[in-house]
DNA sequence: TCACATTTGTCCGTATGTATC
DNA sequence: AGATACATACGGACAAATGTG
């Protein structure tokens, strides 16, 4: 017979492991500790919770993939307090991402509208330096063209750097995991310098047209070389499976 | 210093566990382990992949809190192929806003984004069929309104709605990971059956809109929508820890 | 209701790998 | 190079939960 006091009790009992995550976690929420501070030793922290080292090292499994911490292995190792939460955000995307199939026809339709929405946020605040670090990454690109390779590192690049100046993290977060997905797509190709090329083109024309503020120009070239892309892998789509 | 993007990411030396977690996830991402099926117990796949039973639990914490698996204990338990990503990914953002990465402003001008891409796809392509759907929806959350309940359930179902009609994965996907943040939000307010009945109103003006083959209307109402949601929900910014 | 089998949860002891000094 | 400190990994053991007969 159950009490009728259990009906409001947590439905699932909690696993210790869960237990001292949450604790942990919640002195890194409430400030207590920092990124940068370092966690006492697995053994240590077993002694001081009273629960066996296996317990904890579950815990630090969890605040690790919850981008809290990273760990270290040898001497003055152990867990070190680390955010890496929005890093890990956009992995679970990918993985939905991956898991539902996504083809890039919608991933197009869909950076269409959110590397549109960037633009124009990006446009808006870009300051000076800004630009540089685009024009930066343009001028990278095209060494390695010159070098008669490809650029697929930088090309994608662009494009998160652009999130980043938009000043929206969640902009960030999902554009990254929408890279992430192009980027699994041209691994699986031959490497192609010449589409390379004209993707670096792509990306100069428009960082051309946002340095000299012309904002249309800049979203249509944007919009078209999103098209351009998709095309590109067309072909391929039925291969991957 | 960090690269922006690990897409491309150091061979870091990987752990046992992770390979083991890996090698599970990739049977689910290749489809040859679906939702539902069981995976061997954790002293069997010790086993057979040659390993201890601590190095496997870990594993399975990796995939859990992935969303890719839950595990229930007893006879006829173990692990269980799941899928709550999109869960996962909410918990990941509450994480984040717990310690301020991301804002609600951040998160609605996504959403903003989206929501009109989404409504101009279902827009195109509504059939008459989806139209009922919807107009089904709003129906319940009236009956819900009119019993003096909140119909919270159905309104951010609304959404998720609209964005299935986009036919679109990249939509649903990040549509309802933004829904299921929202709720979570809500779900800690006060139940308000006046707020929530106007954004049961709100609804039916966008479907009215649609059905009235009124674009820029439907739009319009959208973003005013969004906008009213987020003011409605500025205020527990702060008192979130 | 009760016993029983299965499986996760937890702890301990020990050995190995690894990074730092 | 050697010593130290730490995570990583294995094996064994028992407790607790859960379903079955």
């Amino acid at each position: 017979m159950k009490e009728p006091s259990d009906l409001f009790e947590t439905i699932r009992d909690r696993r210790v492991f869960e237990k001292v995550s949450d604790r942990i976690k919640t002195l890194i929420l409430d400030g207590e500790l920092k990124a940068g501070d370092k966690l006492p030793s697995e053994t240590a922290l077993a002694q001081q919770f009273n629960v066996g080292r296996q317990t904890v090292r579950e815990a630090l499994r969890l605040l690790e993939i919850s981008g809290f911490i990273t760990v270290q292995r040898g001497t003055g190792g152990g867990p070190l307090i680390m955010d890496t939460i929005l890093n890990r955000i956009s992995d679970l995307y990918l993985d939905a991402f991956r898991m539902k199939k996504v083809t890039m026809t919608e991933l197009t339709a869909a950076r269409q509208a959110f590397e549109r929405t960037i633009l124009l946020h990006a446009y808006d605040h870009m300051s000076e330096n800004e630009l540089n670090t685009l024009q930066d990454n343009v001028q990278k690109a095209k060494a390695q063209i010159a070098g008669n390779r490809v650029a697929t590192e930088e090309n994608i690049q662009f494009h998160s750097l652009l999130a980043r100046m938009s000043g929206n993290h969640v902009f960030v977060i999902v554009a990254e995991s929408m890279m992430a997905v192009l980027g699994d797509f041209l691994s699986r190709l031959a490497p192609d310098v010449r589409t390379s090329a004209r993707v670096v083109e792509d990306h100069e024309a428009i960082l051309k047209a946002i340095a000299g503020r012309d904002r249309e120009k800049a979203l249509l070239l944007m919009q078209r070389h999103l098209l351009e892309v998709e095309t590109r892998l067309q072909p391929f789509r039925e291969e991957i499976a």
